[in-house]
DNA sequence: GGCTATTCTTGCTGCAGATCAATGCTGCAC
DNA sequence: GTGCAGCATTGATCTGCAGCAAGAATAGCC
């Protein structure tokens, strides 16, 4: 595997603070990280690994159908481990980078055995694959339940939990958007002009502001309603 | 455990085909059973139960908003393992009963102490697992990307796959529909009045045909092109 | 059998988001 | 600097689903 220190200084914190290898022993370890890949991507890229760690960036399972319509079914983010192999990959779905994205590809019989081994890392994988399947369950609620603008406010509070778009911006009081605005509309099933209106309603509501030195950051400006808006309660009259 | 021989007929061949037990010795069967319970329900009936067997019938992990608004964010049907543990219980979502349904209600840690004994119980149920993942993420392309023609239509091919709906339909030609339309609506994200509209498309389209004898019962007449549409073609031109 | 409650269907109207099209903006290459 | 390509925004129009409400069909019950 290639020398991890090569990494840009935000990788190297994520890599120590995501890495869910604490606690296997030597053997494992070398064994899990002689078949690895370090991969890196930028948006567009198809990623041909189903076993990996997503470092930082993000990627996303896509589908497209015949007319060219199509889906982001899931997003993955910084700390998310991977595991595609019996879910996706006989299906229609690809996995796809959305953004400039360090992963580690991983092996997944050396996987499984180091799972087996190591009870630890068993339980906080599992922990992961429950934590990514109560996201797609929120993210069903959203599609089959909520406007587009409760859904814009729920998919930016996603984006404001992810570790490293929380670490450009520690107390998560604004958010550079992480990925495109075609691939949030493709996420959240609406159109991307229809996320530039919601997104202007959302301002001129007063829950976030542009920010004039940065474009492509919005600034929280009232977090509470914001969270009342993605929960399904509508904007707060005045 | 309640004697299973007191269920309908229809039950002992479920029972007997979906129980996934085949290889427990007997220390462990006796074990899980021990803590088990079946449980009767009719349509509207909470299920308190976390890790359940279900043999026949409908479940649905269900979600409200303030306002009212209901969604149905996954579907049971017979033969599914259900295991809610850490996925929905913290979250807001209920499990409730859809239609008549029978299941075996299990103690968790019964489980994991038995598949922990038996790894083929442990494979079977993660298969169960993926592809119960796997049919969340078509849901998540269906209600994302897709029509409310294109939903209804895959709708109809996922009820075609359940086996107790199958058992009553071999060969898969006609569909009783097993749910209400007020339940599917909240599944696919539209009202009752466009599912209503949607199978009379449907019909007119000639894909569909209502049976005289039975309400609520509807016939395939052009399963290919029901095929297509259901995957995002559209309605085939005529 | 007839009664009631629930579910399903059908008609009509309004509006939110898709669609189409044009313009503006940003970053990158040269 | 200039030019270009990709992305984001804005405007105008159209379509299809939601919303509401009335009626038909069905199931359950005495």
């Amino acid at each position: 595997m290639d020398d991890i220190s090569l990494a840009e200084p935000q990788d190297v914190m994520n890599v120590q603070s995501l890495a869910p290898w604490d606690g296997l022993d030597r053997k494992n370890l070398t064994a899990l990280l002689t078949a690895a890949e370090i991969i890196r991507a930028k948006r567009g890229d198809d990623i041909g690994a189903d076993v990996a760690i997503l470092f930082y960036g993000a990627l996303g399972v896509e589908r497209s159908l015949f007319d060219g319509r199509r889906v982001l079914v899931t997003l993955f983010h910084g700390g998310d481990l991977l595991d595609l192999r019996r879910e996706e990959r006989q299906r229609q779905g690809r996995l796809v980078s959305l953004a400039d994205s360090l992963l580690l590809s991983l092996d997944g019989d050396a996987l499984d055995q180091a799972i087996e081994e190591c009870p630890n890392l068993g339980l906080s994988l599992s922990q992961k694959a429950a934590d990514q399947s109560g996201r797609q369950r929120d993210h069903i609620a959203d599609l089959a339940a909520k406007t587009p603008l409760e859904r814009l406010a729920s998919v930016l509070f996603e984006f404001r939990r992810w570790p490293d778009v929380l670490a450009l911006d520690p107390g998560g009081e604004s958010l550079r958007m992480p990925i495109l605005r075609k691939d949030i509309a493709d996420y959240l099933g609406m159109k991307p002009e229809t996320i530039s209106r919601a997104l202007k309603r959302l301002q001129s509501a007063g829950l976030i502001a542009t920010i004039r030195e940065e474009a492509n950051r919005i600034r929280f400006l009232d977090l509470p309603s914001m969270r009342r808006l993605a929960n399904g309660a509508g904007l707060p009259k005045r």
